[in-house]
RNA sequence: GGUACCAUAGCUCAGUUGGUAGAGCAAAGGACUGAAAAUCCUUGUGUCACCGGUUCGAUUCCUGUUGGUACCA
């Protein structure tokens, strides 16, 4: 029998944890979290990461996993869910993924370049002569290494440009030589299930779940954040806004405002990603019948 | 009750010396292979409060009405 993989993906507050767990329970197997945040371990409250309760009710992996001062990538995650899944098929016929990290799913879906690591003394260095020559200076550069890919890539996302010029630094070759892009095949099959409500109603459960991440104590996690604010890991939705009400710049009421604000567009941005792709199911979030059925039939 | 000012996009406001209008924010759409909850791009038709008047033509000027703000009673 074929071994299986069954994603359950949809924007950030749909309610992916709570039918995720009964499908886990109705499959009796256990769950890969495929979220960039919900990894590091100091951040709880602000990812809402499932509970202990959720957790001691079916087995999760990749929660709390990482410190946030780890370095990380959706390249690590591939190869080391691809290493999970090989011992978890030993004794499941299905494993089920979930969370709402776009980059993350298509890796585990689709593969991704081997590329190499990242250094961090260049990638220093790189971004204090960004800082230094804004970016026409970094896209000069890039032009010069690879004219190609300078070519065709938009030329006001300096996060790419920074990143190019890594990989043509560091390897001595033009990035878009690395960039292969061709589909991995899986010895595992695929289902995804895709969870989704009306934009009004998503909205308002983001709110509503922002004001009870506050009353659970979000500001004093954030709080406690507050001195590494600097990392990449915390420059998240939840967590960078209360940074700004601890610098004083912002007032309480507006942070919290904004957190409700750049949690809805992050939503969007998901749903966005996950419009083209014609192999999800789209289904309620309370569905649990329709998920088991797409599950077991695949 | 009197006087003055205001009423334009979902919000805050600009503007048209009379030829039906534009910014910021919000919102929507989109891109996307290693820091991705990141980063970046695109999009502004709205009875210009309402009823009349003047005018070839009124959102703009005038009368009145309604609502708001301030001051005076």
């Amino acid at each position: 029998m074929s071994k299986k993989l069954v994603i359950v993906l949809g924007p950030t507050g749909v309610g992916k944890t709570e039918l995720t767990l009964q499908l886990a329970e109705r499959l009796n197997t256990e769950i890969i979290s495929c979220d960039s945040r919900q990894m590091f371990k100091e951040m709880s409250i602000g990812t809402a990461r499932p509970t202990e309760a959720q957790t001691k009710r079916v087995k999760h992996h990749f929660v709390g996993n990482l410190s946030i001062h780890n370095y990380y990538s959706c390249g690590r995650f591939e190869l080391e869910v691809l290493e999970l899944l090989k011992e978890l098929f030993k004794t499941k016929d299905t494993v089920i993924m979930t969370g709402g990290s776009m980059l993350y799913i298509d890796a585990i879906c689709k593969g991704i370049d081997d590329r190499p690591e990242v250094n961090q003394e260049l990638r220093d260095s790189l971004w204090a002569r960004y800082d230094k020559e804004g970016i026409d200076g970094i896209r000069e550069e890039l032009v010069k290494l690879d004219p190609d890919y300078a070519a065709q890539m938009d030329p006001h996302n300096y996060k790419r440009i920074i990143h190019a010029l890594e990989i043509c630094l560091s390897t001595g070759q033009p990035y878009s030589k690395l960039r292969q892009e061709t589909k991995k095949e899986r010895d595992f099959e695929i289902v995804k299930i895709g969870l989704n409500l009306p934009r009004e109603e998503l909205y308002d459960r983001i709110n509503k779940r922002v004001d009870q991440m506050m009353e659970e104590g979000l500001l004093e996690e954030a709080k406690s954040l507050y001195p590494q604010r600097e990392l990449n890991s915390l420059n998240t939705v939840g967590y960078k806004e209360l940074f700004n009400y601890f610098d004083g710049t912002w007032d309480y009421d507006y942070a919290v405002s904004m957190i409700k604000q750049d949690s809805r567009r992050y939503a969007k941005k998901q749903l966005t990603w996950f419009r083209r792709d014609e192999e999800i199911h789209w289904i309620a979030p309370t569905d649990i019948e329709e998920a088991v059925k797409i599950s077991t039939n695949g």
